[in-house]
DNA sequence: TCCTTAACGCGACAACAGTTGCGTTATCAT
DNA sequence: ATGATAACGCAACTGTTGTCGCGTTAAGGA
């Protein structure tokens, strides 16, 4: 669906499928930049409800086929706007100790989770229609996650937390609860949580929790 | 929506609402009785995807209209069999040790959360459409956690971890992860997950990193 | 038993989602 | 510049979702 490169290196021999020769400038080009900020436009305005085919087509001036044609339904949509939106240089903060990174980490989950509309719960809520955006933020966070493992790295070169440590089941730990108040159980929003969960974690790491065995079995 | 008691202040004679009678019993019920048992058998049969008011009907050999008018919608049908399933009495185990009976709870969350289909992963996912079935879905939740702190009063009593621990940010983090995991993330289950996460709450909660300041500032 | 009416069955309808065929535009290689 | 055709616009079509009016059935009080 998106418009990945499909590099077909193979220019000379004919023997399989003639590539296509896809249009990526131009008018192409055009339709997709106001289609997606039509997306992004429409859901802080109107949120996910509204977030329909129709809508999206309407306010990018482009005919409803088009958007069928190109991104099938409203989780294409937003699985292209993910993939644009993954590029970013993002980084975790060093604030100098784990807790403290893990807190600023919360911090920024929280102001997402929080925000209204939302338009990381928006994504949430459309993984579960869509396989396409389901696949599109597991991308996003696994890459969120990988960018993370630096701030575990951090911790051990400064002997808060032990070597062999796993950085994702730490950083699950110390993120999990805001998703699970904030977008399973819709608790109202506490300031707190962010750092509770962030200490939380960072304290059950320095114990061990996080160490693989060295030798487990199979 | 649902029958609410519209108190139209008339004064004078009247004055009790001229309480509509409802009429649960005979038909009524075994209409409900075979609408909800079809939801649950069409759920574990094909998957929520299939799971369309149409269907339903059918299945139950009711009307369409019969269940627009009394349940609305998915949301409405899945928060009926929700709010049914509620009142069953179930408490949890007793193990002997906090972090063992932490870890039965995340082992019963983990098998509720990867069994296909998933009536839990079905529930979670209309509660994204339906505000009826995330109404039913918080009150389930709500009722869960408030037995569990059964588990964390036991641990206290035996001086695990500190009096004055807040039971449901403990329990939260010892269940979040799961569902971080394998509902929003989807990853491949992994057996050795709810021990894994149990245990690194059991542990923060045992240094104190669930208690709370005993008069913090405003 | 009889009467009122809540709840259900039925058919028709409107609104929306999504598809298809075909003509038109404009991109890109030549 | 020029031709082949990818991508877009347009309109008509199908299928699903949800609603509405009205007649029928049966629950529950008298």
């Amino acid at each position: 669906m998106a418009p990945s490169e499909e590099v077909i290196g193979i220019s000379g021999s004919n023997s399989t499928a003639p590539a296509p020769a896809r249009r990526p400038g131009g008018r192409s080009a055009r339709v997709r930049e106001r289609v997606l900020d039509a997306v992004r436009v429409q859901l802080v305005e109107h949120g996910y409800d509204e977030l329909t085919v129709d809508a999206v087509a309407a306010r990018a001036g482009v005919h409803r086929t088009t958007v069928y044609r190109r991104w099938r339904d409203v989780g294409g949509l937003l699985a292209d706007v993910l993939d644009a939106a993954g590029d970013d240089g993002w980084r975790p903060r060093d604030t100098g100790d784990l807790a403290g990174d893990l807190t600023a980490l919360n911090q920024e989950v929280y102001a997402a989770l929080t925000e209204r509309p939302s338009v990381t719960a928006a994504l949430i809520a459309a993984s579960f229609r869509s396989a396409e955006a389901a696949d599109a933020l597991r991308r996003f966070w696994d890459d969120r996650y990988a960018r993370c493992e630096a701030v575990v790295q951090r911790a051990v070169r400064r002997g808060e937390t032990p070597a062999g440590t796993d950085a994702r089941a730490l950083l699950v730990a110390a993120t999990a609860p805001l998703y699970h108040e904030l977008v399973l159980l819709r608790t109202p929003p506490d300031p707190r949580l962010p750092g509770r969960a962030a200490r939380a974690a960072a304290g059950a790491a320095s114990a061990g929790a996080f160490t693989e065995p060295p030798a487990g079995g199979a």
